[in-house]
DNA sequence: TCCGACTCATACGTCATGGTATGAATTCTG
DNA sequence: CAGAATTCATACCATGACGTATGAGTCGGA
């Protein structure tokens, strides 16, 4: 019943056997003194004159002997002693280190989004949080939708911003919706429909079209979009940048399905129509359902969902239209602190 | 029930209640994997889970969450596990530091002997043992008999060579004769008793004496040789090493009771006569009897027990006087092992 | 798509570890 | 010098942990 392989070394086989005294040995070497040593871990003496013994015979010779009504560390105990009280230091280094990582006021998050949303929503996301958490750290990730939530999934990110937000069916996966925001078809200021107030999706099926290459929210929505309107597109060109879209449309090389660029354009290069119906998509937040997140994460997630009404400004709200909350009941953000 | 208590710093409290996981985690942190942590301990597999999860509840986050049909760490279950990795590691050094200390082959050993011997017994015991056990270390301590007494008794010494040896009353301290040493008058070749073939206690009464202080052996023996002749000594002057002694009474200034020289010395300066009965000191090895001792110490113990003889020649061998053995029937140096 | 292999978590019974009470040894004090 | 106080070790008993058996969930293959 007492097992003790473990590792080739044989010294890392009494290092495993002595790692549970660790703390007993640094108020032993602390102490000189059994008793105080004893009180000073909270236990009662006879259980630090016990695992005393046990140690020393573990490591081959007595720790400590006799030494007048006191004991005193033998140069193996006094060995091991130090060794223990830098072992402890290493560790209590590690546990602050893992404190800090799920802190709230400390904690990292490592958060994922869409390359467009680094532009304002993150940048105003991550200083309001700092404002509240002067201590908070972000590691921020760029990428595709579709690369962010696998990897969100594989643990990799805490939290990330996509449009629009994964299906509810995932059980894996919780997210909410944040904004809304326009998609309108972008088109050379010389294009025939560059003077519309509208455009219809059919519109667009003799067009070439500029997207994002698969995986990315916004050529998805292309996709659906031009499904549903009963043709399939014909892709120009793809791209892994609204910006780079941007240039090709401006270049004359196609249209594209985008959202209103920021600083309007100029009219004279590009034209911004709606379409009709006007199209949205919608940016969610989304989570690992299925762990527990860190104090940090939880916290930093509740701030988003709290406050990214105000911080966006320049995004829609939710508006009537988005869909029943796609965030499944039991993992609603309120109320998963139970037990 | 659940005492935590320990030190000021509450990262130290978490870090030793994480102690007794160290191998755990660094099984974990190495495997990726539960069942193979749990082989590679040799522990069962629920083992590893379970503990895992007390761990991840003190730390206060999950180390470790599903994935797939396994495991992976989280970011605090990285940072706990290296830490735990660097911890035992450490640990292991000092794990490896006292098994060296104490083994035989490369342990250490602590001798205290008196300034006399270090000219030529010790450097002989010394060399003769590392032929046997050439990575075994020695630390030489020189001093006055009742220092080196003190400080075997204090822990701080492994061995003592002293003359006379302690007295059999003490039970802290077990002892064994090794040889005997002639003590002569040592005086100016100028003294009137320098011609002499031997001199009596007695004769020395009306002379100034040179001797060592208080506390060495020399001194004992001198002090009780005049009271035994049934005289108070006359100290003109007091040194720490016979060498000091020697030059003193080759200048004139007294004469002393000292082991023969061992270059004899010039006979136009020193005489050195023999007593008359003679007196010899014994030079004994003591060692603590309370505690185990190291395996190094004893095997050191024993080799200068059995090879003292043969290492050092210019003493002479015990010869039929001195006592019956010193040696407490308990200690005696073979039976100690035994339990 | 279903089955099988595999991995991790949970349930229950046993045993070792820890807590309480007490004893042996030593030092300090009157 | 003797009693008292202190300190560490041992004995007994209860609680918590470990080991065995089993279940829930996931991935690869037919």
């Amino acid at each position: 019943m007492t097992y003790e392989s473990d590792s080739a070394d044989p010294h890392e086989r009494v290092a495993a056997r002595l790692a549970p005294g660790l703390a007993l040995l640094a108020a032993i070497r602390e102490t000189q003194h059994v008793t105080r040593a004893a009180e000073l871990l909270g236990v009662p003496q006879p259980t630090v004159s016990r695992r005393l013994a046990a140690l020393g015979e573990t490591v081959g010779t007595p720790l400590v002997v006799p030494d007048g009504r006191g004991v005193r560390l033998t140069r193996a105990g006094h060995l091991v002693a130090d060794a223990a009280a830098r072992a402890l230091t290493v560790l209590a280094a590690g546990a602050r280190e893992a404190h800090e990582e799920i802190d709230p006021e400390s904690g990292r998050v490592v958060l994922g989004f869409l390359h467009l949303l680094g532009r304002s929503l993150v940048p105003s996301l991550v200083r309001g949080y700092r404002e509240r958490n002067p201590r908070a750290r972000f590691t921020l990730v760029q990428g595709a939708r579709d690369e962010m939530l696998h990897r969100l999934a594989a643990g990799e990110l805490d939290l990330v911003l996509v449009a629009p937000p994964p299906p509810p069916g995932d059980p894996a996966l919780a997210a909410a919706p944040l904004a809304r925001q326009e998609l309108v078809v972008t088109l050379p200021a010389s294009h025939p429909l560059a003077g519309r107030a509208t455009i219809a999706a059919a519109e667009l099926a003799g067009e070439d079209l500029v997207t994002l290459e698969r995986g990315y929210g916004l050529r998805q929505i292309t996709d659906e979009l031009c499904a549903a309107a009963g043709f399939r597109p014909r892709i120009a060109f793809e791209g892994q940048e609204t910006e780079t879209i941007r240039g090709l449309v401006t270049a004359g090389l196609g249209v594209a399905l985008l959202p209103r660029s920021s600083p309007p354009p100029d009219p004279a290069l590009v034209a911004e129509i709606p379409m009709s119906p006007p199209v949205f998509r919608t940016i969610g937040l989304c989570w690992r359902a299925a762990e527990r997140l860190t104090p940090a994460v939880r916290a930093c997630r509740d701030f988003i969902l709290a406050e990214s009404p105000d911080l966006a400004p320049e995004f829609l709200p939710l508006g009537p239209r988005p869909s029943p909350a796609l965030v499944p009941d039991g993992m609603a953000p309120d109320e998963e602190d139970e037990k």
